[in-house]
Formats: C-alpha cells, structure tokens, sequence
DNA sequence: ACATTAGATAAGCGGATGCTTATGCGATTC
DNA sequence: GAATCGCATAAGCATCCGCTTATCTAATGT
C-alpha cells in the first residue's frame, strides 16, 4: 500500500480540484450547489469529485437523486505522514506547529 | 505571491520529481550523482531540479562545474500551512501528530 | 590549445489531463 | 407514464507534461 500519497499529490495539484475541495471544507453540498459556484460544467465537477474521491479527499453521501460531498480530513494523513518525515529538516517550522497544537491544550 | 502551494502541489504530483526531492533529503548531491540513481536522463533529472527548484523545495549550491542540489525544507512550510487550515476537521488525526510532537519532548 | 566533463537549455514527441458537449440512468414531479 | 431533474459517464479535443536527443556554455584536465 505504498505510494499513496501519490494519489493525493495528484489529485490537488490542479487548482479547480483543490478549490473544489477547500469549498467542501466549508460545509457538505450537494453537485449542483457546487457547480453554481464555479465557472466549469457540472460533468467538470463531477469528474473532480470522482478524483478527490479517488484520493479518499472526500465522501459522498446519496440522498435521493442528490449526491452530497463533504471532505475526508482523514484522507489527509498520508499527506501529513509524509510531511512528517522530513521534519527533522526544519525545526523550528515544526516548533510553530508545535506551539499551535499545544494552544489547544494550555 | 498567492498560490504558492499550488507550485508545490505541482512539484510534488509527478512520482519521478518526489522522489528526487525525497533522495535529495538524504543529503546534498550533485546533479550526476543524483542522475546515476534514476533510470532517467540527465536534462530530465535537470528538469525535475528546476521544478522543485522554482517551488522553493530544493536549494542550488554552485562549485566548479557541479551543482549541489539540497532540500530547503522551508519550502514545505506553505503546504504545512494549507493542511494546518483543515486541521480541524480530523481531531483524532491531529491528536496523533500532537502525540508524536510532544514525544519529541518527554 | 584542445578535449572532456558537468550541467542547462531547446526542440519535439507521445501520453496524460482537464475541459467541453452529448447521452444515459435513476429519482422526483406533474 | 411522461417529462424533468440531479448526477454520472462517454467521447472528443486542446493543452500540458515529462521524456527524449541534440546542442550549448562553462569549468577542468591533458
């Protein structure tokens, strides 16, 4: 189950498909309220969707004839694993980080 | 100086190219030590370094006739970034990373 | 001085990719 | 049950991308 991160790379590498996905982040929607908010053609979206998808960015819920989207942050943590492994390179980019997470707990 | 994360997104997407970067974390190489480790031609691996390198994720170091490529682990700083937006849409993930951070300090 | 080596750049090619329009399919509506 | 709606899929097309070979520059070696 190697290369995964590949998938994921791939897929928000186009910049329609990340914005696609950073506007599921807002909130789980159905295509069509989707496609009204960008300038491509629903089957454009449709086919984006069916790559996040891919990637397991996202998950799709069915409800009669609407399909409602919304991401799968979990998706997310092969991307993180693999930033994970080159931390040692920057310290003090991840004490940043470190600092965020810990405010969640003071 | 917007989308900076779509040129890394970008650099990353390509197997060959991610790879590069990954060996290149393993320490600075020169471009034909670098080539001698892929199956691909010397311009190629140009390329990829040149990608990379207008990403901001690797770094050149002029010497003679050689070029001595590096990470810039920096350059993963604005992907850092763009994840942190979503972390909190995957607690559990996050508590993981915040678990692996804090083990960096007992 | 000439040849060789390291690397970048140019040009071109084939395949991948993102878009479009057209169509298919199931679920609703009348 | 016929028409419509929401969405997915098919097919085609233009562009992009990564690769190659060929060539160029600059630095080193003999």
């Amino acid at each position: 189950m190697f290369m995964i991160e590949a998938d994921i790379f791939r897929a928000l590498a186009d910049p329609t498909r990340r914005a696609v996905f950073e506007r599921l982040a807002s909130g789980e929607m159905s295509v069509s309220a989707l496609k009204a908010r960008f300038s491509v053609s629903q089957p454009a979206i449709s086919q984006h969707l069916a790559a996040l998808k891919a990637a397991g960015l996202v998950a799709e819920r069915r409800e009669g004839r609407f399909s409602y989207y919304r991401v799968a942050p979990e998706g997310l943590a092969p991307l993180v694993d693999w930033i994970d492994r080159y931390r040692a390179f920057w310290p003090e980019r991840i004490d940043r980080l470190k600092d965020v997470l810990k405010g969640l707990e003071p």
